[in-house]
RNA sequence: GGCGACAUAGCCAAGUGGUAAGGCGUGGGUCUGCAACACCCUGAUCACCAGUUCAAAUCUGGUUGUCGCCUCCA
């Protein structure tokens, strides 16, 4: 398996620390506001990460934060006239609403910035007694990246060039710094702000810090994979290196893995710029399924657009995937318990060069859309080849090969059972009748009926169907 | 200013040396009472220029264009 690390900008084969395993962890979200759909990339590509290396056999510690203690949650609390704690306790839960929607697997732990600070007191004091660290007269602890000799590593930055881009930060405060680009560890708080004793002052952590510890809390001193979006390499990570390995004398993570961004209009997605969409309001108009399944269709580092025509295309083609695994299910109960023909027997075979292909794509640095045409090939090859008068062994063969291959997509291909009402039924059922009657007048009329209820019939070999607009 | 990414059919998107996967859409056809589903057919020489090579979308140099990071940000 190969992943590209941005630590050397190579591809490289995957080897775990330990055999069958991996230690993962992936930067949540500041839990501030619903998530949006920029969010939601991450948490998407790197749950496709985890469900591939758990269908290749490995026992995956899967470890992500919620951050929440930040600026912007303060600044929400002070707006609801509440305090933090109630925004981030509120956000965390419909953070995991959506999650749970878009089919992203709980992590093994979720730890909460605010449930860790005592680990970061430790780091911190570790960091000053290292002498990586130092605290200003105002209770402010600054690191000292001066004292890193790697830092820089990740992002491919030099200090020097760090210095003049942070020039105008130093004329805006924070004269405490040794240096320019000296990051915050612990920041004095103000009023009103939520905070924890310390050695230094009463304040709270910056941000990195709670990486560095829950990392080190949950999965150790040296991990395998960390992973967020791109425009985490600087400083976030940068910074996280920085701490964790000045604190441990061990290397932090073996593979830095990131995401692009996901675009609107090929902008940016930004509220100034008024293109910014919650994940919530798109599970309004779609099964959020469909986002992921567009989510996939690029590779994990190209950028991605997003628009409604895109989520169309996404919707009609997973549908395409589901109609045959419906197809599938039905033909399973109606065909017949036999041996495999000959011509049965390539089609399998078939079917299995497919799945190479499929883990091939995978291999290649978590090559989705790779993979997704390999399933659409798969999907092709059983509607081709699988009917009523098929062997049950070639239909179930499909059903549960199409049916892993995307379950470590996370698309879910069962058919959530539905029951319709009473009166919608009837109108199927008189309109069979009227089918029966050769009164097709009547029979497109309750169709047309049924299309406003965002009911579509399909009229089928096997019979009628129905599903949701 | 520093660092980096990208440019493939109407749209999305794989492919990193041997003459272009897959999906959506379009048009034609088979099936169907019709429609839908499904199936068959339908499309690009890979931004531009120069070079390396028997051979380049794929390597090198240049040009143009788009975007990102360097500040809170997935």
């Amino acid at each position: 398996m190969k992943i590209f690390n941005t630590l050397t900008r190579q591809k490289e084969e995957f080897v775990p620390l330990e055999p069958g395993k991996v230690k993962m962890y992936v930067c949540g979200p500041t839990v501030y506001n619903f998530i949006h759909i920029g969010n939601a990339r991450p948490m998407i590509v790197f749950d496709t990460v985890r469900r591939y290396f758990e269908y290749k056999g490995y026992e995956v510690n899967f470890v992500s934060n919620f951050t929440d203690v930040d600026d912007k949650i303060i600044k929400k609390a002070i707006e609801e006239g509440t305090d933090a704690q109630t925004i981030s306790e509120r956000y965390i839960k419909e953070c995991k609403k959506d999650m749970a929607a878009m089919n992203v697997k709980e992590a093994t732990v979720h730890p909460l910035a605010t449930q860790e600070i005592c680990g970061m007191l430790d780091m911190i004091q570790t960091l000053i007694d290292k002498g990586h660290a130092y605290a200003a007269e105002d209770g402010t602890v600054y690191f000292r990246t001066k004292s890193f000799k790697d830092y820089g590593k990740l992002s491919h930055k030099n200090l020097e060039d760090l210095q003049s881009g942070f020039r105008e930060i130093k004329v805006t405060g924070e004269e405490g710094k040794e240096d320019p680009s000296d990051f915050v560890l612990w920041k004095p708080k103000k009023e009103g702000e939520p905070f924890w004793e310390s050695p230094w002052c009463k304040g709270r952590p910056g941000w990195h810090i709670e990486c560095s510890v829950m990392s080190k809390k949950y999965l150790g001193d040296q991990i395998d994979i960390h992973a967020g979006g791109e425009d985490l390499i600087f400083p976030h990570h940068e910074n996280e290196i920085a701490q964790s390995e000045a604190a441990n004398g061990k290397p932090f993570a073996a593979y830095w893995m990131h995401n692009a961004f996901l675009n609107i209009d090929n902008k940016k997605m930004s509220k100034s710029l008024g293109n910014f969409f919650t994940v919530r309001e798109i599970s309004e108009k779609y099964d959020l399924q469909v986002l992921r399944f567009f989510m996939l269709s690029a590779h994990y580092r190209s950028p991605l657009n997003f628009s409604a025509d895109l989520m169309e295309a996404s919707k009609n083609g997973l549908d395409r995937i589901l109609t045959c695994m419906e197809k599938l299910q039905e033909l399973e109960t109606k065909t017949e318990e036999r041996e495999l023909s000959l011509a049965e027997q390539e089609t399998l075979k078939a079917m299995k060069t497919l799945t190479v292909k499929y883990e091939a794509a995978m291999e290649d640095d978590f090559n989705t859309a790779d993979a997704i045409a390999a399933l659409f090939e798969m999907v092709k090859l059983a509607n081709t080849h699988a009917g009523e008068d098929s062997s049950r062994k070639l239909v179930s063969s499909f059903r549960a090969e199409i049916d892993g291959l995307c379950s470590v997509l996370g698309i879910l291909t069962e058919k959530k059972e539905e029951v319709l009402d009473s009166q919608v039924e009837e109108m199927i059922a008189a309109r069979q009748q009227a089918r029966k009657d050769k009164n097709f007048a009547l029979a497109d009329e309750i169709r047309g009926k049924l299309l406003e209820m965002g009911i579509i019939l399909e009229d089928t070999r096997e019979g009628v169907k129905w599903k949701r607009a």
